[in-house]
DNA sequence: GTGAAAGCGCTAACAC
DNA sequence: GTGTTAGCGCTTTCAC
């Protein structure tokens, strides 16, 4: 090792390292020989004996969602400030890619990790992590029965509002663009859907809630099966963004207008929702902040808070547009 | 070690790691008892002695642009079926913080290494990894005089047809919205975008390049000084997504109208390019194979190509659309 | 304040 | 085929 190059093995570790006790002369020698020779620590040795990787683990659906991808970012911010580098994983929204993948990252040994779960009900994969006693926060969705942080969005009081403002325009009967409600954060706003209904006197019709993958494919596809009903609804809420774009494509290629034919309230604020015409009204969520907070309550778990798990609702916001009608 | 409930700690690392000679009878025995016990390698005791860490480093100006995503996907996709993990890390842009986060990459030791490099003149920092002997790759941009493998896209022929296509429609003063030149692929596009003015006959005028930050406000603003000149041009060439978004934005914001007012050709194709009206016409870019080649490129060092380094150039697609007057 | 030595959990020779 | 043994490059007692 450089050390030698001046002194003794342990008292150069002591004075990279930044532990223990070290004379300032020993520490300007070794550190100027470190100089020199370019030595960079291994941080695979390092840690082997201290038993940290200063790595995170993140899995996502799909980092090309750029909600995750805004998230994923706030969440690097926070992390790398305290030097903690993240480890990517994509689980496709596949519950047996999900499992590989926090099995790859444990593996890894990561010091904490993230997870976007695909399935709110199946967390037995998880549940497994608590005895590797690292700690794990979830991201924007939860998961029945498993005790530990969380940082989400208020998914049902948004998808309240949002039914509340089609509502005031008249509408009654309202589709719903959906993705599989396995995954939390869809249910509660289906959640959040039906009791806006209800508490408007409204019994909700399932048949107005179309489902398919969470991609513009799917969108467009779960749109043209309301879009194409005799009983078409006038007015649609869709639930995520890749979808809202693919059901606009749908309307488009129906030769419907928005909101003359069809009326639109999308889930989660995108750059595009403002510069097609009309501009959409949306559902905006804090993403940027999801993935900082996230990143907080792992690094206050890293330094050894050990507090009853939290679960923290971010808040979300009604922005007007025009997609509605007028005046909105 | 798990292994001691049954045979040796060697035989049982040989039936774990699957290296080497096993009976068939102790295999079995090893396994079950891993199984039982939960065994999981520690990657980090095994990566200290084979000098492999099954990572690869990824760093890019911001995961945030649908670009980078779409790149880290295609490169997660490919070498994530070898067993890989993703590390990845944020330039934001910047010399410095890109030279930190390399070395911090370098210090987890990564297998192999993949950059987006801020700058195509300054690659000091990446010809200190040549002694790492440990393969790097550069994806979309270049850096002069360093020879290694990198994969990009046809920049200058992508903004020749570009342009060519302006001047069809008797654009002979092209704006362009730029970011810094010193991002090499955009230095090629600039490039291209003077060459098939100078083939038409006519002088490039530096004043109609404008340059902001690579991100949507960046290209609102470097929009805006175009469109405030008395001799506006009537036609806008955009470098990049987040920029064009601007672009467009600040368009609209001086109550201009594409195509009359103003013509745009943009770089980058992203979803709602074809969702606003008029749909805009664009340089297409084959954003997942990037991430894919440069993932082929990485697997076949690790594997152990030692041929010299290749530069890999990927095809550009002009999709006219109608942003920039009847017919196109 | 500094050095010697043990050991983190594995792999890789090398014997048997 | 299987066991023994020696490290990989660090951190960490524990003497001095």
């Amino acid at each position: 090792m450089a050390a030698r190059a001046e002194v003794s093995q342990a008292t150069a570790a002591r004075a990279l390292g930044g532990y223990g006790y070290v004379g300032a002369a020993s520490r300007r020698a070794v550190l100027d020989a470190a100089q020199e020779l370019g030595y960079r620590p291994n941080n695979v040795a390092r840690a082997l004996v201290s038993g940290s990787t200063r790595t995170i683990g993140l899995v996502v659906g799909d980092i090309e969602n750029p909600f995750f991808a805004a998230a994923a970012r706030g969440l690097a911010d926070v992390v790398e400030e305290e030097g903690y580098t993240l480890l990517l994983a994509n689980s496709d929204e596949d519950l047996e890619r999900e499992r590989r993948a926090i099995d790859v990252l444990r593996t890894q040994l990561v010091d904490g990790l993230v997870v976007a779960p695909v399935s709110g009900n199946d967390g037995d994969h998880l549940r497994v992590l608590e005895s590797d006693n690292r700690p794990l926060v979830l991201m924007d969705r939860a998961i029945r029965g498993l005790q530990v942080d969380a940082v989400m969005v208020d998914n049902a009081g948004g998808a309240r509002t949002a039914i509340e403002h089609l509502l005031k325009f008249g509408h009654d009967r309202i589709g719903v663009v959906s993705d599989a409600d396995e995954i939390s954060s869809t249910a509660e706003r289906l959640r959040g859907y039906r009791k806006a209904l209800r508490d408007a006197g409204i019994e909700p019709d399932p048949g107005l809630v179309s489902v398919g993958p969470s991609t513009r494919a799917g969108g467009y596809d779960a749109a043209r099966v309301l879009l194409e009903r005799p009983d078409r609804p006038r007015a649609l809420f869709t639930l995520n963004n890749f979808m809202t774009a693919g059901a606009v494509r749908a309307i488009r290629d129906f030769g419907l207008r928005i909101p003359d034919d069809v009326a639109l309230v999308a889930f989660d604020e995108l750059e595009w929702t403002t510069l097609v015409d009309p501009p959409i009204t949306v559902v905006a969520q804090p993403v940027a902040e999801l993935g900082r907070a996230v990143g907080a309550r792992l690094l206050a778990r890293l330094r050894g808070d050990d507090s009853t798990p939290k679960r923290t609702r971010l808040r979300t916001e009604l922005i007007v547009r025009s997609s509605c009608g007028p005046g909105g």
